[in-house]
Parts: structure tokens; sequence; C-alpha cells
DNA sequence: GGCACGATTTGAGGTAACGCAAACCTTCTG
DNA sequence: CAGAAGGTTTGCGTTACCTCAAATCGTGCC
């Protein structure tokens, strides 16, 4: 990867986007590249946090298991998404497991690097508190829909959302570009996987999503699944 | 109050805990001081965000109002803990609204204030970016809680992290010194007030609890809760 | 190219928790 | 002090969703 596609890289993550060119520069140079083949994982659930991300290309779902063994998806995470930096801020351990979904590569920075851009640069910093009230602000959306929704409004607003992060038109509608499990949406809705079968059964019958058997969902009329994600 | 209590009040923020002297005078000099009856609001969401605000006394609950009417409440804040600050940076409506429910006094930063004391005081941005951290992991915590666990072992997780907030010890166990009503849990546990109080009377039978019928709850055997919390 | 494995679908039955409704208690108000 | 208002308790019927189970279908591996 040459200077000029790392600079690329660099401004398209949010966290340096619209900053002067001197900074992605020094950003870009600094950092590391990491490439993770589709199934590995960047790091562990429990890993002493020392390094930050920032996917390049590729997929990634943020997995956090459960005390008791249960596994819940926090996020999907594509390019331009920055991976393991709260961690790294606060000084505890990981607190999740991305793992690539496909073949994935990240910039790397060591906490020391990172904080030295940062003083170098101090919007940086500004930019990165936003980004952490940006999570803070989905959370409690999707809290607020876990402890007050229905399943099925809750899935809706979930292929909703994925859509609106990834998703690509094509003739047949929008689709999400990337193996989206059944079980992985039980796991972002809190319900489990024969429920989300049965759901996007029903509303592959009712034309409204087009992907039975693991193929790449794709949603053939969003404006049906959006008034169902705001039925009352 | 005058300048000794205010730094008093700033060094127990955890926005500034542990910061140098000069970093404190300069914060406690800035801020205003705002009291707020029992019952009214520091500000409603939906408001433009140009405030922070850091508690001094009294408690505020923090409830978020979905766009289908219901309401949920994602947490209690007491003296130290920062409001408002996280929609100011991220330049958005405050998406909450923190409600006293007791006589509560707040110091208040307007947004240029903070932002040149943040300018003037580099740690400043670090410990923000810690307690946003925070708010992230708390949030995970609980959107694990409501997608994976039953009614029950919510209800008995919730009761446990707030009596560990602020709760006081008494000779007949652990008090949560504030009127907590069984709406108000239900709203945090993503239940109805009807299983809140099923279960909070279950609890009481069994010695676990005390504080039938609106008095402060007190925990008799916290241990029992936590085994609660935990149960398989 | 056949076989095994994982993902998905679908059915049937059970239950945790909801929704409604009514009674009860406490506190505030005039 | 009576009445009203708000929080709480409790019962009962309902249901959305889970759990268990089995069949089915791709897909990757040798």
């Amino acid at each position: 990867m040459d200077k000029t596609a790392r600079i690329a890289i660099v401004e398209r993550a949010k966290l340096f986007a619209g900053l002067p060119l001197e900074t992605l520069s020094e950003a870009a140079e600094t950092a590391q590249v990491r490439v993770v083949d589709k199934g590995d994982v960047v790091f562990r659930q429990g890993d002493e946090a020392g390094h930050h991300f920032i996917v390049a290309w590729g997929r990634l779902r943020l997995d956090q298991t459960t005390p008791d063994g249960k596994n819940i998806v926090l996020r999907f995470m594509g390019p331009g998404d920055l991976v393991g930096s709260v961690a790294v801020w606060r000084k505890v351990p990981y607190p999740a497991t991305p793992l690539a979904v496909e073949e994935t590569r990240l910039l790397v920075w060591s906490e020391v690097r990172m904080m030295e851009l940062m003083q170098a640069h101090p919007p940086l910093a500004m930019k990165a508190m936003n980004m952490m009230g940006g999570r803070i602000e989905e959370l409690q959306e999707r809290l607020q829909q876990v402890a007050t929704q229905q399943v099925e409004r809750r899935i809706a607003a979930t292929i909703l959302k994925i859509a609106g992060q990834s998703g690509r038109k094509t003739e047949a509608g929008v689709e999400i570009p990337f193996a989206l499990s059944r079980q992985d949406l039980a796991e972002m809705t809190g319900t489990t996987l024969h429920t989300v079968s049965r759901t996007l059964s029903g509303w592959i019958d009712e034309g409204i999503l087009e992907g039975r058997r693991s193929s790449h969902l794709v949603i053939c009329r969003p404006h049906r699944l959006v008034e169902i994600s705001e039925q009352a």
C-alpha cells in the first residue's frame, strides 16, 4: 500500500475526516498495516488494549461474550470505522472481539503513536470525542429498541440500519454486500435464530426481501420495512 | 457557594478528578450555579445543547422519550456526574431530559467556556474521553442484559448497580437514599411496573429487601441479590 | 462428485411476561 | 379531616416469543 493510498484511507476515516493534509500525512506515515483473513480475529475480548485500528477494506463483526457464555453482536464495522480505541483510551482490556467476516485490511497505531498524533494535532481529540458520542447515541437507541419494541420492529430496524451503513443499490433493491446470518441478526436484536428465520420468511413471502438460504439479503421494498420498524 | 466549596465540588467530579489545583480553580471560577427544584428539569430532550453541567448536590433521573411516546430511564445521576456534555460536543440536541428527583444544585459552563478550559488544560480532553468510554461500557453492559437476560436478573442487577453508586449502609442493610419507584425500575429494565412490583414483593417476602410502598428501598441481603443477578 | 456439516426452515408445545382491571394504601390538598 | 390523586399490589386471561425437535437445503471438503 503506497502513501497516497494510505492517505486516502485515513482521510475516509471519520476520525480524520476534514483535517488538514499535514495531519493526514503524518497519520498515514505512522500507521502500520495488518491483514486479517476471513474468520480470524483482530484481537480478543479480554486482551490488554494497546493498539488503535481503522478498517481500510473489508468488514468486521464486533462480538461480545457474556459471563454466562451467551454471545451478542454489538455492531458490524466497515471502511473508515475505528476499532479498539475506547479501550485503549480507558486503559481497560478490549471489551469485545472483532471478527473478520471477509478478508479485512486495517491500519494500526500503537497507543503511544496515537497519543503523539493527538498532542501534535489537537482537533483529533475533538473528533475522537465526537465519534464516541456517536457510539453513545447509537447504543442508547438500541437499548431503547430492545427495551420497548417487539421483535419484528427490532429486526426491521436492524436490517435498515445495516443497509444504511453498508447497503448497495442493485436492480432488485438494496443489497447487503456480505453474509449476514439469521444467527447474526438474532444476536443483534436479542432474540433467537428461529424467530428471525420465521420473520424473514414472512417478509420474503410478502416480497419485502429476497435471500432465502444464506445468499446476500436484498431489500426489495425498503419503504415497507420502514413502516414495520415504525408501526405502533 | 464560596470558591472553596466550588473547588471541592469540581474536584469531586470525575471530569476534573486528579487535575492540578490551577485547573480546578479556573474551572470553579468560570462556572455558574443553578438550582433545580424537585420535579423540575435541567433542560429538555430536543433542546439545543449549549451548556455543560456537573451535579454538585442532589439527584437527577435521565429520561428519554421514544418517538412512539414510551419512556425509558437511561440512568440516575448524582454528585460529580457530568450532564449534557456529549450533546454539546457533538453539536446535536440534548437526547434526553434530566429531571430532579430531589432538589439539585449544578455547576454550569457554556460551550465556549468549557472549550477554553479544555484548550488551556489538555488533560481535560483525555478525562472527557475516559468518561465517555465509561458510558459506552455501561451501555454495552445494559444492552447485553436486556438482550439476553430475563427480567428477574435484570431487576436484581439494576438495583445492585444503583446501590453501588448511591447506596448508604444502615443497620438494616444498604439503603437507596432517594425515591425509586417501581415505574422507574420498570423503565430502567425494559419491563412493566406490574412485573417489577410482583418481583419486589417476592423478594420482600423472602427478606431480601425492605420497602413496600414508596419508602426508600433497603437491601437486607445483598449477597442473595447478587446470586439472583448471576443465576443461570 | 459424493458426503458431511452447517445454516435455514418449519412445526408443536410451553411459559415468562404483558395487558387489563380492580382494590388498596399513602400522601398531598383544600 | 375528608377527598382526591398517585403509587402499589394482586388476580386473571392472553400472547409473543422461546425451547425443543426434526426435516431440508446449500456448500465446502476431500
